[in-house]
DNA sequence: TGAAATGGTACTAATTCAGTTCTATTATTA
DNA sequence: TAATAATAGAACTGAATTAGTACCATTTCA
């Protein structure tokens, strides 16, 4: 299984294509364009807008326009609409509810806690913008020097 | 549907157990520790072995010893060898393969891709031997660095 | 009025995950 | 030497999730 699922693969296409559309789109465009099932990525599109991503005109000329900015839409954010929101294991939603029956004595759940929060925050920071265009994001850079430092120190 | 796989789950469990028990443990052993059902993890417990983490010994005081270090396990290995390797979405796997259909004209290859390789620098990075001690590892405090800067850059 | 779009919901099929079952082999111990 | 407790290996099943359909209603416009 992929770690992103196909709503929210199709979801970042079309919210991609939106944003190089500014005067709209119709599920059967993007679904002919990109060779998706339609009625599919139609269930996709009416769930983006009723999270407010997009806002629909129905009729013969209707169809999907994205609303809010690229900066502002974080694929955490995207996952959390049209899945669910991010989590490691089916321990870290135990977690915050402290349901693990292992939680006590656990070996692994503060370093599991770690690296949760270290792909969250990949998630959170990482915005539709960055997707359109990679190269705006300072972060890049910042990763490079993070694996230069680890390969130096660990390996 | 949690980003780790409930056999990465115990197998990680596994690991941080043997490698607090040097002499071994049996799957008996550790299926009662941690509540988890012996079967399953007897089977996870053989991968791990075939893969070569573990050494095994038969008979009445048989068990598994952890035969391979810490700081070189990564969490990537351990996925490889139970599940399937990392992968983003579908597609990257077919980006490999150059199958993808879209990725002449796809608006987020170049961006996910990026993504993809932010995840996997992690899951490469981050060994057992930080599941275990988080705090020996240097990427934590540059992490909230990359925090920082992200924050103050972009929010 | 008919075609083309979204709105809403329920349903089905396919796939994957989680766990089981069974038989064989090895080693210890009484 | 027989019972027991462990791993080895493979095939199988049930449950859950994902992916995709289907249907009908409503809106818009030509
Ligand atoms: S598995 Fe739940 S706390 Fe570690
Ligand atoms: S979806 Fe395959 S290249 Fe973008």
């Amino acid at each position: 299984m992929s770690f992103f699922s196909r709503k929210m693969d199709y979801a970042l296409l079309v919210l991609s294509h939106l944003h190089g559309n500014p005067d709209g789109s119709s599920a059967r465009e993007i679904s002919a364009k990109f060779s998706i099932s339609r009625p599919f990525l139609a269930n996709i599109m009416k769930t983006l807008c009723h999270h407010g991503y997009l806002s629909s005109h129905r009729g013969v000329h209707g169809g999907y326009v994205l609303i809010r900015k690229p900066e502002d839409i974080a694929l955490a954010d995207i996952m959390q609409s049209l899945d669910e929101p991010f989590h490691l294991t089916d321990c870290s939603k135990d977690i915050e509810k402290q349901t693990c029956s292992a939680r006590t004595f656990c070996p692994i759940r503060t370093g599991m806690s770690g690296v949760h929060d270290r792909i969250r925050t990949i998630l959170k920071d990482v915005t539709l913008a960055e997707i359109l265009d990679p190269t705006i994001r300072p972060s890049v850079s910042l990763q490079f020097g993070l694996e230069l430092v680890s390969n130096g120190t660990h390996k």
